[in-house]
RNA sequence: GUGAUUGUAGCUCAGUUGGUUAGAGCGCCUGAUUGUGGUUCAGGAGGUCGCGGGUUCGAGCCCCGUCUUUCACCCCA
């Protein structure tokens, strides 16, 4: 037979998980800089677990697993016979392989929840799946980076995260945009514009501003029987925000006369992006006791984000790099004030973002971003050594105790060209010649200038270092 | 889920309006040559043309189905 994999999935070679372990390294390193602690979760959940939290769309994109066993007897015999696929599914199949990683976080939390200090901080870094259908920058199999805080209403987690965000993309070299926006204010523009009920009508017609403006979302909010009244309003809403001034920012908030939710959601943005230099809405900090930072943050007010859990502060992270066409995001994340309640533990608000590690490798791989250096694993090869097998392995010994990494060509039968191939192959930069070789002094080859010389075993590690 | 797109030697690809034993470059293997792998020369292995069915005297080229690739929409990391 003829061998495959599925759809949507990858292998990595050596060469591929060298530079995704630069991006986990990475990323982890500044996560536990910033006090997050790892944990690890099932690649598979109970379906009851993962149901309902991602909208409809995202429920559709669950991977099920079948029940083991003779599944089809159990099964609800009258959906069966009437070929109610998705009805049915729930009847033969009772765990789901993992969607995201902030929902299995949320029943980590309660089941785990006395033995937690809170407030928590955890990072978990895992593949989750999804049954989409592949794209550029999408998988059906992908790695997310997950930090999040969970037990704190405190809106300097969402500081923090920013910071971080910002961290990370500075230490991976690429230039991005942070876009932030507050679920409740497009609640309450909803409440505002009185059509509480028509939410994802909105979102969806804010959603369009990013590519075509204000005219896109009066056009979409048409095609979506808004009332002209209601689209004026909205109009307004966005042509404030468009507008990036400052002034213009702070007279939005006179616009949720009616709306408690949206007064709070301004509150909450206005006093996240308070803490950054870039922003300076009302005046208080100066400007040298503000955050700066190296990347872009931006209000958008269209970012909407389909995952149902996010109640509060909502992140994105665009890249905005010359060297880079890639336009789908990288990281996103939210605030979620509920997610634990639905599974017995109410009050326990939580805020995170999640890092596409996937999409993140393409970039740096089209931008050419990846440290040179990432690709080179052995230092020292040590060829030609069959007539004296025990000097090879001193010698090797010896290097290895110095912390450098080297070995033999795994062969030494093979001819002599063979094993100069392999070290090229390899990216090793150094070869010893051990036929040429004795116990004080080595026959030392640089395979990028091709150049030999002899020098003392002594000095090779230092040479080599 | 909707709409396109791709599939020929290990890799990158040719293959004309359907017509005899399906090609190239690189790579690989063998031998010779070369004062020290990387040069040059000679030879060689390797393909049921994604899979299944159909049309035809005859299909890699046409039709249907299926899987796969890539992409847009939707949605998202």
């Amino acid at each position: 037979m003829k061998p495959s994999i599925p759809k949507g999935t990858r292998d990595f070679s050596p060469i591929e998980m060298v530079k995704r372990n630069y991006i986990f390294d990475t990323i982890r390193d500044v996560f536990k800089k910033f006090g997050f602690l790892p944990i690890e979760t099932p690649s598979m959940e109970n379906s009851a677990t993962l149901m309902g939290k991602y909208g409809e769309e995202g429920d559709k994109l669950i991977f099920k697993i079948l029940n083991s066993g003779d599944f089809l007897k159990e099964a609800d015999q009258e959906l069966l016979a009437n070929k109610d696929s998705k009805r049915v599914t729930s009847s033969i199949s009772e765990k789901a392989l993992k969607y995201d990683l902030t929902v299995p976080f949320a029943r980590y939390v309660v089941m785990h929840q006395n033995e937690i200090t809170f407030p928590f901080k955890r990072y978990q870094i895992q593949p989750v799946w999804r049954a989409d259908r592949p794209q550029k920058g999408r998988y059906r199999e992908f790695y997310q980076c997950d930090a999040d805080v969970i037990g704190s209403n405190s809106l300097l987690n969402e500081v923090e995260l920013i910071m971080l965000i910002d961290e990370v993309f500075t230490k991976l070299g690429v230039k991005v945009k942070i876009l932030f926006n507050n679920r409740k204010i497009l609640s309450g523009i909803a409440e505002e514009i009185g059509a509480p009920d028509k939410f994802h009508d909105l979102v969806y017609s804010l959603d369009v501003n990013d590519k075509l403006g204000a005219f896109g979302v009066s056009q979409e909010m048409t095609k979506r029987d808004f009332s002209i009244e209601q689209i004026e309003k909205v109009d307004d809403y966005i042509r404030k925000v468009n507008n990036k001034a400052p002034e213009s920012f702070r007279s939005f908030s006179e616009l949720f006369k009616n709306s408690a939710n949206g007064q709070r959601g301004f509150e909450e943005l206005n006093s996240v992006m308070n803490n950054f230099g870039q922003y300076d809405f009302n005046g208080v900090l100066s400007q040298e006791n503000k955050i700066k930072l190296f990347n872009k943050l931006e209000i958008d007010i269209s970012l909407a984000r389909g995952l149902e859990y996010y109640t509060g502060a909502i992140f994105e992270v665009k890249v905005e790099d010359d060297r880079s066409s890639f336009t789908s995001s990288i990281c996103g994340g939210g605030r979620y004030d509920d997610l634990t309640g639905i599974f017995g533990l109410p009050n326990m608000s939580g805020v995170g973002i999640s890092f596409g590690a996937d999409r993140i490798y393409d970039v740096l791989e089209e931008a050419n971003l990846f440290p040179k250096d990432a690709e080179a694993t052995t230092k020292l090869l040590i060829v030609d050594y069959a007539n004296d097998i025990p000097l090879a392995l001193s010698i090797l010994k010896q290097v290895h105790d110095a912390n450098i990494s080297a070995e033999l060509y795994p062969d030494e039968t093979k001819k002599f060209a063979k094993q100069m191939d392999y070290a090229e192959a390899r990216r090793i930069p150094f070869v010893v010649i051990l036929s040429k070789s004795n116990s004080n002094e080595v026959e030392l080859k640089d395979i990028r200038s091709g150049k030999r010389e002899t020098i003392s075993l002594s000095e090779l590690v230092d040479f080599i270092k």
